[in-house]
DNA sequence: CAACAGTATCTCGATGTCAAGACAGGTAGG
DNA sequence: CCTACCTGTCTTGACATCGAGATACTGTTG
């Protein structure tokens, strides 16, 4: 069974029989898939009245556990997308009366970011939504199959976060597991 | 090793023991690798004067052979985009001299986009420059891992791509509320 | 040949994102 | 303290993308 990527692959090897093009083999599938669970995200969220970008925020601070607030910079990190997007996204949450922005007691320049009581039955609903169809997607795969891509997956991806954690935030781990509250 | 991920389904695990969140262990990886890709790529580009988007229609035409042309169809059926974008990124290639508008012959509806010779040697060395940068980032892994990772990524994206086929303008079914005319 | 559904591309307005800079608040060295 | 630098967030302007609709042509059907 091939699928676009094999025929892109063929096609540069006609083309340009003298480049290796083997990391499109993975690397163009990553994206490719990702477009298109993108356009299938998208259309789950549209029925909860939720853009994609918005709902990850709300999972960020859902998963933060009690009291279910961050600040903006760790909002963007986990995210990752740059402080201008992060500071609309957190707007129009708000503006949907999903959160609530406070001010942090401890540094002035900050604010805290707390999901309202409307944003944690919203996410919670829209997230178990989402693992189901996204479950369907994995449908092709045993297992073990998934368990192996995660791995490898995650080889892939470990030096990005690393880079990403280490550069411009070396805040340690011991953040977000059992909430952020306690410093 | 853990990577973000393992942090985030850590962290469900945590609040929402009740929920299966396995499906994240694929998918959630490809969407972050798919952005610190796209990332990447957005970088490299710049050194050669182009957008991410662009360079995919640059190397659809490129791969294409001789006469290194396509319609504007077949152009946003391969890169995953809406009509309207890829009007736009046409008009911005040819504004950059890279391609040319040509009337169809046999279709008066229609549009052949060509490459020219300096949009060739443009995506050439912007396609070499990419491997060599696609390469790095696939170090991590053996030949035999990276073909493994490959396949069951083709697994995923295979019935996608089959129902992009059949349904030229949508991409995946299940994208509008109410589903396409089925041809 | 007239009517109509289908196809190919483009237009237009809305919007989410980015990049760079503004700005207030914090932090460290002299 | 005070100066200079760093940080966290927001502002601004540019722009790529989307979605829906407009436009023009094609093909089929009665």
């Amino acid at each position: 069974m091939d699928d676009e990527v094999d025929r892109l692959v063929a096609s540069w090897h006609t083309e340009r029989p003298d480049l290796d093009v083997e990391p499109l083999q993975v690397l163009s599938r990553i994206s490719r898939l990702a477009r298109h669970l993108d356009r299938a995200r998208r259309s789950a969220f549209a029925a909860h009245d939720l853009e994609s970008g918005e709902f990850d925020v709300l999972t960020a601070l859902r998963r933060s556990g009690e009291p279910y607030q961050l600040n903006p910079g760790q909002l963007l990190r986990v995210t990752l997308v740059t402080s201008g997007t992060m500071t609309n996204r957190i707007d129009r949450l708000a503006a949907a009366g999903l959160v609530e922005r406070h001010p942090d007691p401890q540094d002035k320049r900050g604010v805290q970011v707390r999901l309202t009581e409307a944003g944690k039955s919203r996410v919670d609903t829209a997230f178990a939504d989402l693992l189901d169809r996204e479950r369907v997607l994995l449908a092709g795969l045993s297992g073990a199959d998934r368990r192996h891509l995660a791995d490898l997956l995650r080889t892939l991806l470990a030096p990005f976060d690393a880079a990403a954690t280490h550069s411009p935030d070396a805040q340690p781990a011991g953040d977000r597991p059992t909430g952020p509250g306690h410093r």
